[in-house]
RNA sequence: CGGGGCGUAGCGCAGCCUGGUAGCGCACGCGCUUUGGGAGCGCGAGGCCGUCAGUUCGAAUCUGACCGCCCCGACCA
């Protein structure tokens, strides 16, 4: 290929609302373009580049089975009612000119069992992986990062069918053997962690993090075991408090104290033998106000709160805590709720035992050593946010939190899906079975994004060699360097190398500030030494190593560079 | 959806407060020079100043509405 040919639009400044690393050098080195608030287009090199990831994920689905094919990004909405799922904020809904209703697909769950409804019948035709490679819709409230977070983008989402939750634990196996040999061809750092399994249940999920300061999701990691898992799933054990139990239950009065940390330092005691009382109301039919509680020193995790109720929930306003426990927010607990206020507490099992500190549903007024079981009844879960620097439940190690990029994720369905759709299988004994469906989506664009963001300096991108847009970028320096830069790309080519050459009429400072800018791991540069010592001059993008070699040993020698760069 | 910010040439920005023929850098075209780390000189092209409506003799500039984009938060099955 050749620079002076090719659509390679760099730019010396980044727009001024690239925020994100990966987000200025991919416009910045002419791999994207936006077009909206969340939309991209892919140049030449960016495109290169995302076919490069498709190819390997292509490679490890095939590799355990995976049949691949195509399935429409637009659907008629029939089916996605059919399932429930028809309601989700984020899907994309429209009409066409007869006023049939469509949405445009965000997953294909639905098709998927549509398919198997049809073509599966026996327990014979049992298992099956079935995957493609296709753009997705989102209604993104807030698209974000460049392409970390778009409307419209391309997943591979593959599907393993199965006649038995055993069947769905192989299918799921295979494909965590299949992201492990993915992530690790495309040379980013990640970790599989545990994840949640949301409100749509499932039996079980992991998600593909690569660590990022652009990262959307915080992950907790052990320095002493592999324990790793998002935070919305992540159990740690905090620092220890003596909360003393068969003390009486005391009020005491506690005039314009409505914080956690005025209130110990109104006692003079530790937060963590308080208790913080949370009022929120669940979005659902049922009605009513639900009372959390966690240690004062503790944070309440949004999404393990919704979990544990099943709903999603707001903040209750002053005005509903003060109708429902006739006292000023500050002031609310556990015990000697009003008949009727709420319709469950939960509290953390954090402080399952011991007595604390806790609002006496009297404005003002804080009661001392209340204790679970004694003085009041709530249902225990977890429901607090683990924190940096907690110890593993696991080895007693030291976790910490880091921001990370959701790269992929697997996930055991069941039957929600085939039930819905009718995909019904017949059993040895003759007996009608929904399919066991799992779910697997990898975004490519997303592990384009985090090689970016992990492995750029302050000249530009770099590439590992496998996902970059070419192996190796030649510059030739001078009229001679020309003729010799057209023979080393047909050698090169001639052994399998995706070649560049910047023929442009440029100094040789903008050019070598553009392959720096660009990325790729291999630069050539053919100049005086040609004619002086009969030699080029290679150099190393990642590490700045330089080495000289002849015309004539530049083929084998790169060849055999790029070949040991993506051994793994 | 709540809060904040920004829309002027391909990119980065100034001009707006205080209304009067739209500018700078980079990039781009032509010529000459230059050729191992973002070259020099000269000439040149490129803008419905986001849109619409007001105010005014006159609007990039003042007012209003709308649209778009970014950030924080909410949301993200």
């Amino acid at each position: 290929m050749r620079a002076t040919r090719f659509l390679m639009p760099t730019l010396r400044d980044a727009p001024a609302d690239a925020q994100a690393l990966s987000h200025q050098l991919l416009v910045r080195a002419g791999f994207v373009r936006q077009i909206g608030a969340g939309l991209y287009s892919y140049l030449p090199l960016g495109w290169r580049v995302h076919r490069r990831v498709e190819q390997i994920i292509r490679e490890e689905i095939d590799r355990i089975g995976g049949q691949e094919m195509l399935m429409p990004v637009l659907h008629p909405a029939e089916l996605w009612k059919r399932t429930g799922r028809y309601a989700i904020p984020e899907l994309f809904k429209l009409t066409d000119r007869v006023g049939r209703e469509l949405v445009l697909s965000m997953t294909h769950e639905e098709i998927i069992a549509l398919h198997a409804a049809e073509a599966i019948r026996s327990y014979r035709d049992l298992p099956q992986i079935w995957y493609h490679i296709q753009i997705k819709e989102r209604d993104e409230p807030r698209p974000q990062a460049g392409v970390l977070r778009t409307r419209e983008f391309i997943m591979k989402d593959s599907y393993t069918l199965d006649r038995d939750a055993a069947g769905l634990d192989a299918g799921y196996a295979l494909h965590e053997q299949a992201y492990d040999r993915i992530f690790r061809r495309s040379g980013i750092r990640f970790y599989k962690v545990e994840s949640d399994v949301g409100m749509m249940g499932g039996s079980g999920a992991h998600e593909y993090m690569a660590p990022s300061p652009a990262g959307e999701d915080r992950v907790a990691l052990c320095d002493g075991c592999d324990y790793a898992a998002n935070v919305e799933m992540a159990v740690a054990v905090p620092r220890a408090a003596e909360a003393p139990t068969g003390a009486p239950l005391e009020e005491v009065a506690t005039p314009g104290v409505t914080t956690i940390a005025a209130l110990a330092a109104f006692l003079g005691i530790d937060e963590a033998l308080t208790a913080k009382s949370v009022i929120v109301v669940p979005a659902d039919e049922q009605g009513g106000v639900v009372l959390a509680v966690v240690r004062g020193d503790h944070r309440l995790h949004d999404l393990k709160l919704t979990k544990a109720i099943g709903a999603p929930h707001r903040p209750a306003t002053p005005e509903e805590i003060r109708a429902a426990f006739g006292a000023d927010p500050g002031s609310i607990g556990a015990v000697g709720i009003p008949d009727g206020a709420v319709r469950e507490v939960i509290v953390d099992r954090e402080i399952e035992r011991g007595g604390y500190v806790v609002g006496a549903n009297r404005t003002d007024h804080h009661l001392r050593g209340a204790e679970l079981g004694r003085d009041y009844a709530a249902r225990v879960a977890d429901i607090r946010h683990a924190e940096d620097g907690e110890r593993c439940v696991h080895c007693g190690g030291t976790l910490r939190i880091e921001p990370m990029i959701e790269v992929g994720n697997i996930f055991k369905l069941g039957v929600r899906y085939s039930a819905a759709m009718g995909a019904l299988f017949l059993d040895e004994e003759g007996r009608e079975q929904p399919v066991w469906m799992g779910s697997y989506g990898i975004g490519p664009a997303r592990i384009l994004a985090s090689a970016v963001e992990q492995f750029a300096d302050d000249r530009g991108i770099v590439w590992p060699q496998a996902l970059a847009p070419f192996d190796v970028w030649i510059v030739p320096i001078g009229d001679d360097a020309r003729a010799a830069a057209d023979d080393l790309e047909r050698a090169l080519t001639a052994v399998g190398l995706d070649v560049m050459v910047d023929d442009r009429d440029l100094s040789p400072g903008v050019r070598f500030a553009d392959a720096e800018l660009v990325g790729v791991p291999l630069r050539l540069t053919i100049g005086k030494k040609l004619a002086t010592d009969g030699v080029i001059e290679l150099k190393h993008r990642a590490t700045g190593e330089g080495e000289t070699l002849t015309l004539a040993a530049a083929p084998a020698h790169l060849r055999a560079l790029v070949d040991q760069a993506m051994a793994w």
